[in-house]
DNA sequence: AATCTTTTTGCAACAAAGTTGCATGTGATT
DNA sequence: AATCACATGCAACTTTGTTGCAAAAAGATT
């Protein structure tokens, strides 16, 4: 069970030319484990002593540019990460999903079979990327 | 013309019940002038030398819980606000229409006559609010 | 217009969040 | 095992946001 965690986060490192490092290791690992967002200061805390702050910092970077996490848009401006699903290509994801956060526990999900509908803009606007996020309550909170 | 911009200044405030003060008219005055979105950043630079930066954060907060303006979540995890619609009330805005932010000039509008689509949510989910973000290129940079 | 009351502001000090340069240590390659 | 590139930790720093309190300004009252 844990050697397959093991071998899946090592095979995503490997995947994108990224040295197999502790700190990688612990911080994808983590990712793995909750299946929801992570704040940088949610990862901080559960690494605890053993990764500099700077270390986490420089490896969620890494991730982002990578294309191993993205980046949630949150009503209160907070920065949340979370998992790429595997189409996620370096510099260009499609992370085309709706992401909702609950309002009660704060958990941020990813809805990644609810993909993020297209809406026609004005004249002149040559739209990119979409991204919804939608706040109310979870299943557990409701 | 510049009365009657002082004039529409001097009336949303009274309309929240805020007194008129030489900050507040200036930062709404910027808002008025700017018809997309400004960062804190922003408008501390723009105010310069003026009001001290605890004034700037405290005003934002001040229009924010009055409804006056908004906050608008980006891609990048900067703070953007901008003016609300005249509908927008005290605590409970409906902010509901799309916003759009320029990937060349870094601009984001509020696409005031597109409103965020609902999307279904798998069961469980009690959805409160949506927000939509766009990004790609607007009008004058494509 | 003068006074009183309430609200707003500026200052100082602080806390939190994020960045940069550089020496050291570790993973990968041969 | 030796080398080399890359990742890490440390220290110092910048930027961003917060809090308490005294001074100042706005609004109300007479």
């Amino acid at each position: 069970m844990f050697l397959m965690m093991e071998a899946q986060i090592d095979e995503i490192l490997r995947k994108n030319q990224l040295s197999v490092t502790g700190s990688r290791k612990r911080i994808l690992e983590l990712f793995l484990m909750s299946n929801g967002a992570l704040a940088h200061g949610d990862i901080e805390k559960k690494t605890g002593e053993k990764f500099d702050r700077v270390t986490v910092y420089r490896t969620l970077q890494t991730f982002l540019e990578k294309g191993i996490i993205h980046s949630i848009p949150t009503p209160d401006n907070s920065v949340l990460y979370a998992l790429c699903k595997d189409d996620c290509s370096e510099g260009h994801h499609h992370d085309n999903h709706v992401h909702f956060i609950c309002s009660i526990c704060g958990k941020t999900i990813c809805l990644a079979d609810v993909t993020v509908p297209e809406v026609k803009l004005p004249v002149g606007f040559l739209p990119h990327e979409y991204q919804m996020v939608v706040t109310g309550l979870c299943k557990e909170c409701r």
